[in-house]
DNA sequence: AAGTAATGAAACC
DNA sequence: TGGTTTCCCTTACT
């Protein structure tokens, strides 16, 4: 049975009772579609319904197969689609599936000529790929050749398992989700930052046992990276309030690394241009060096032993955020990041220049000057949220760009040309969310897993999922989608575990285990799942079940001078008055000086929504 | 149950 | 270069 944790008050209830009568309205809505006649008759995407049907057990089981043609009535007179504008037509969800305006190119792969539902990429993932050289449909003969022939062991790393969520802690940060890393020695143990500055960190073994450390940052957690096995509490941060730190996860006693902002916030002085954010952030533990990436295409090098700043270099254009670090983990001379900027750079860390202050302030050229460590530059068509090398050879790249696609390249050495692949892939989604960040799994030797969250929805058996994909970066195939019925939201931040069959979750206020579920554990699985369904996608068990409102200030106060008193763990429980501190933040910073740059002025256009709305309930 | 705020990139002038 | 507007399947709340 999934364990799924609530500690909000009333826990499991919250969850409970949502959608129980969810088919009869489906039908409803498709029926009256149906009697107002209708002039386009579904374009039925027919090559991935078998796909959609083994997802859909997975989830809400339903009467699945038998999801009836879906019709949108195109002749209805008095309809404006909110994409387009035009009369005659309306894009949005019809049920849970949705229909885009088909006078706007797929929203999928970005062509025109057709719209999402009968997206080539949609149907077959892999279209369009080139295989990796040497990998021959998967088959196991090809593995064997292969690592005849090259005297490397290649795994047959194929995930072919069901998932399903084993365990979750729901609520546990008060705003989104925004990281996630694993704990270097202690294999249960997770660590998450929000949106909030948040940091918490969550046994997904125990489930009940969490912290929270609620003052880490003023601003979003950007990104977290352990210093590595021989420090193995210590932990790196960079955040979007300009810090910098270095933090025990257990006792949450941190240290300033990097301090972009010493003077603080000066109300009429400092502003949006001027305040500098932390973003991409890696740990380098052969040399002891802690590299984070900033707001204006800036990448700070700190002494991990002194927490000292030793060199600041304007790598990429100006202005433009540095989203992701990577020192490479095979050679850690070589570093990648990922930018604002439309690209992704790498960078050999011994070509240093030797007199680079903090202070530097080099103009001129187009904004990207410390050229001299530079080796080459991937230029994408948009922002690039993650750039990556595989985690053991280092010699693979991936990155995932706005775009809709994740590019692979096999070699670094081919880092300057085209990449070896692009697969389309549904992740260009770039507010409210956490940018969604392509990762590989570290347990495959022969690199080719990856695990990214998928923005578009999917109809599984009357309910719409955004499934976490899990796909062959030497093919482009769909190996695996997970989906749960009690996950409905969308989840931009996931991470496979270095050791075991786990993957967290992170989305919106909540994180997720997933677990294959073994051949032995299907029946309990199939149990579950049919409680899930009874209960309208509820918790099946408190066991397994967390739920914790950290939205409420006082609340939060209160709990952890509880939680003080109690001096141990946290356990689970210590109810919450219902969330409803509206948690008045700018959004820079949750709280004292209310001058944050803050866009409240903006203008607001309605978003005229209504009649494409998802039916939810 | 309908409305809305928070939010970020990019196109445009 | 800077300010303004738009956009596209959000989410959590009133």
């Amino acid at each position: 049975m999934p364990r799924w944790v609530d500690t909000r008050e009333g826990g499991e209830e919250e969850v409970d009772d949502e959608s129980t009568s969810e088919e009869e309205d489906d039908e409803e809505i498709e029926d009256q579609a149906v009697e107002e006649d209708v002039d386009v008759e579904e374009e039925d995407g027919e090559g991935n319904v078998d796909q959609n049907d083994r997802a859909a057990s997975n989830a809400q089981a339903g009467p699945s197969g038998q999801r009836g043609k879906i019709s949108i009535s195109l002749g209805k007179k008095g309809l404006v689609c909110h994409v387009c504008g035009k009369k005659g037509h309306c894009a949005g969800f019809v049920g849970s599936v949705y229909h885009d305006c088909p006078f706007k190119p797929c929203y999928l792969c970005k062509q025109a000529g057709h719209t999402t539902m009968t997206c080539p990429f949609r149907i077959a993932p892999e279209h369009g790929c080139r295989q990796a050289t040497g990998i021959c449909s998967d088959g196991m003969l090809a593995c064997v050749r292969q690592r005849e022939l090259s005297g490397r062991r290649q795994d047959l790393h194929i995930e072919q398992n069901d998932w399903l969520v084993d365990a979750a802690v729901l609520k546990l940060h008060s705003r989104r989700c925004t990281c996630l890393e694993f704990h270097p020695t202690k294999d249960n143990i997770v660590v998450s930052g929000d949106k909030k500055g948040q940091v918490a960190i969550w046994d997904f073994e125990k489930v009940h046992e969490r912290t929270v450390h609620g003052n880490m940052h003023r601003a979003l957690t950007n990104n977290l990276r352990f210093l590595g096995p021989l420090h193995d509490m210590q932990c790196a941060s960079a955040s979007s309030d300009g810090l910098c730190k270095v933090f025990d996860v257990e006792t949450g006693f941190d240290t300033v690394v990097l301090n972009m902002n010493p003077d603080g916030w000066i109300p009429g002085v400092t502003n949006e241009r001027t305040w500098i954010m932390l973003y991409g952030l890696d740990v380098c533990t052969e040399r002891q060096l802690i590299i984070a990436g900033d707001s204006k295409g800036k990448v700070y090098f700190a002494d991990a032993r002194t927490n000292k700043e030793i060199a600041q270099l304007q790598l990429h254009k100006k202005g433009n955020k540095v989203n992701t670090v990577h020192v490479n983990p095979v050679n850690c001379n070589l570093m990648m990041t990922g930018s604002n900027d439309w690209t992704a750079r790498i960078f050999d860390i011994r070509n240093m220049p030797s007199s680079v202050g903090s202070s530097s302030s080099h103009a001129s050229g187009n904004g990207s000057e410390d050229k001299a460590m530079e080796l080459t530059c991937l230029d994408h068509p948009k922002v690039v949220n993650a750039a990556y090398f595989s985690p053991r050879s280092g010699s693979k790249i991936m990155t995932t760009c706005i775009d809709n696609r994740l590019r692979i390249w096999d070699y670094i050495l081919s880092a300057g040309g085209p990449p070896d692949r692009e697969i389309v892939h549904s992740h260009d989604f770039n507010r409210y969310l956490t940018p969604f960040r392509a990762e590989w799994d570290p347990k495959d030797t022969a690199e080719r897993t990856i695990v990214v969250g998928r923005y578009i929805s999917e109809d599984f058996g009357g309910a719409a999922l955004h499934p976490v994909d899990i796909m062959d970066a030497s093919t482009g195939r769909l190996l695996t989608q997970l989906v749960d019925a009690n996950l409905a939201t969308i989840c931009p931040v996931n991470k496979p575990h270095p050791r075991m069959d786990v993957i967290i979750s992170g989305s919106s206020r909540s994180l997720y285990a997933w677990r294959p579920v073994s051949e032995g554990n299907e029946d309990e699985a199939e149990r579950a799942r049919v409680a899930a369904e009874k209960k309208g996608g509820a918790a099946p068990s408190s066991d397994h079940f967390v739920s914790y409102d950290a939205d409420d200030a006082a609340t939060e106060k209160k709990k952890r001078k509880a939680a003080s008193a109690a001096a141990g763990n946290l356990k689970d429980g210590s109810p919450a008055g219902k969330g409803k501190g509206k948690g008045k933040a700018g959004p820079l910073f949750a709280e004292d000086d209310d001058t944050p740059p803050s866009k409240a002025n903006w203008k607001k256009k309605k978003d005229d929504n209504t009649e494409g709305k998802r039916k939810k309930k």
